[in-house]
DNA sequence: CGTCCACAGGAATGACGGGCGG
DNA sequence: CCGCCCGTCATTCCTGTGGACG
């Protein structure tokens, strides 16, 4: 009954504690505000692409390109919340759909997705891919409109499952006789042009437009229209503000990075019953940030990158050297025997440790030893101690952490790099 | 200057669970 | 219930290769 006492502690206090926070939601990155800072130009840019939407004509197809946080989700939001507002002023037919394909993942589920946004309903699976494109031909010439499909992340999209999916969408409006599409595309890659089909290219990329990077003065004053809303006057010091853009800006110009620093910044000094947001706060803000994305990181891999992480924590105990690929697979094939699964493949690995890279949780260079063959160094990224803080809660994994490895690398060559 | 190591990483293929339409 | 197709994960087989060594 005390822990009861303790919660409702919490509880009331977080209701009432309203010393910092007015509406915490404007720092959500995927809170749209009604006014987008430094983005005039692309704002007009592509309110003039799409404009002849409003008189039932088909606009032509974009391509946005630009880096994390530059605001290309939010303008082509933005924008496009207002064309339909005007088009029903207009009595203009049109229909808009926003696919994150680094979310959505698979050409059949985009194909499924656009026919959900259309009022079908299509099964998770089961259907060729081609059975659902046909349905979602069938289903948009009917309706007589013109259909805008925001394909946002799209180079995810073409990296994994190649570029068939706009292949198919670009040709499209030869086939439909009622309907129409135009396609936005928005690329997180500059050089994502290079993966394209020449056909898909010339089609796609009737508009270009490129989202430079904030610097942080422009970060300073995206942060400073949002923190007017976000916290109560006075909470948040002109130091933390500053701070939080210098951090973004230093990253590549991300909004999304400078929102979400000014955010848990606030958190944790409001958890500290602070009067004020400062510096300090900011600091802790992006030690706290980088944690909980190394934790949830790590916690979410399967059981065999895992095992690869752990292989890679082994080797690089006493001198922190690193490891190669080699190496791990020796390492790693152990720790498989001793806690009873079967190993998988060197090949397998290989790409584990591709996958682990562009997470972020290791390091993974290719080199070659000249005569000693050509291979991969390989680095942990994250800290010891978290490793074993997170694993020591799986019990398999956690004996694994503290179990000795008998193994001794045949690689001892590789020393003679220097 | 050619050799040759220790892999990288592409392509083809298969096993598997899920889910359709008929 | 069958036959078919999906995406995912994994294996097998393979060709390619940077550069120290001889």
């Amino acid at each position: 009954m005390n822990d009861y006492n303790i919660l409702d502690e919490v509880f009331e206090k977080f209701v009432t504690n309203t010393q910092i926070f007015n509406d915490r939601e404007v720092l959500r990155h995927d809170y749209i505000p009604d006014k987008l800072p430094h983005r005039e130009e692309q704002i007009k840019s592509l309110g003039e692409t799409v404009a002849p939407i409003l008189k039932g004509a088909r606009c032509s197809n974009v391509f946005i390109y630009g880096k994390t946080g530059t605001g290309k989700t939010a303008v082509t939001k933005y924008v496009l919340n207002h064309l339909e507002i005007k088009a029903k002023g207009f009595g203009a037919p049109v229909k808009v759909c926003y696919v994150n394909c680094r979310l959505t993942g698979t050409e059949y589920r985009v194909f499924s997705r656009l026919c959900h946004s259309l009022g079908m309903s299509v099964p998770f699976t089961g259907l060729s891919i081609g059975e659902v494109f046909d349905r979602f031909k069938k289903g948009l010439d009917s309706l007589k409109v013109v259909f805008i499909i925001v394909l946002d992340e799209v180079d995810a999209l073409i990296k994994s499952h190649g570029d068939s999916v706009l292949y198919e969408l670009t040709r499209i409006n030869e086939i439909l006789s009622s309907s129409k599409v135009s396609l936005v595309g928005i690329s997180n890659d500059l050089r994502l042009k290079e993966f394209l089909d020449p056909r898909v290219l010339s089609s796609l990329g009737e508009e270009e437009i490129v989202f430079r990077p904030y610097d942080a003065g422009e970060l300073r004053n995206i942060l400073f229209d949002r923190a007017k809303l976000a916290f109560r006057d006075g909470v948040l010091s002109n130091g933390a503000l500053s701070l939080c853009g210098a951090l973004a800006a230093a990253e590549h110009g991300d909004a999304r990075r400078a929102l979400d620093l000014l955010r848990v910044a606030g958190e944790v000094g409001e958890r500290k019953n602070a009067r004020v947001i400062v510096e300090r706060h900011v600091r802790e803000a992006e030690k706290r940030i980088e944690h909980n994305r190394i934790v949830e990181a790590l916690t979410n891999l399967t059981l065999h990158s895992k095992l690869v992480i752990l292989s890679l924590f082994h080797l690089s105990g006493a001198n922190v050297r690193r490891a190669i690929t080699g190496e791990i697979f020796d390492v790693y094939s152990e720790l498989c025997e001793k806690s009873g699964v079967s190993p998988l493949t060197q090949r397998r690995v290989s790409t584990l440790v591709n996958e682990l890279d562009a997470i972020g949780l290791l390091n993974a260079q290719v080199i070659s030893m000249g005569r000693y063959g050509r291979t991969k160094k390989i680095r942990l990224e994250i800290g010891r101690t978290l490793i074993r803080e997170v694993f020591a809660g799986d019990d398999r994994l956690g004996r694994m952490v503290k179990c000795q490895l008998k193994c001794i690398s045949q690689h001892a060559h590789c020393g003679h790099r220097k």
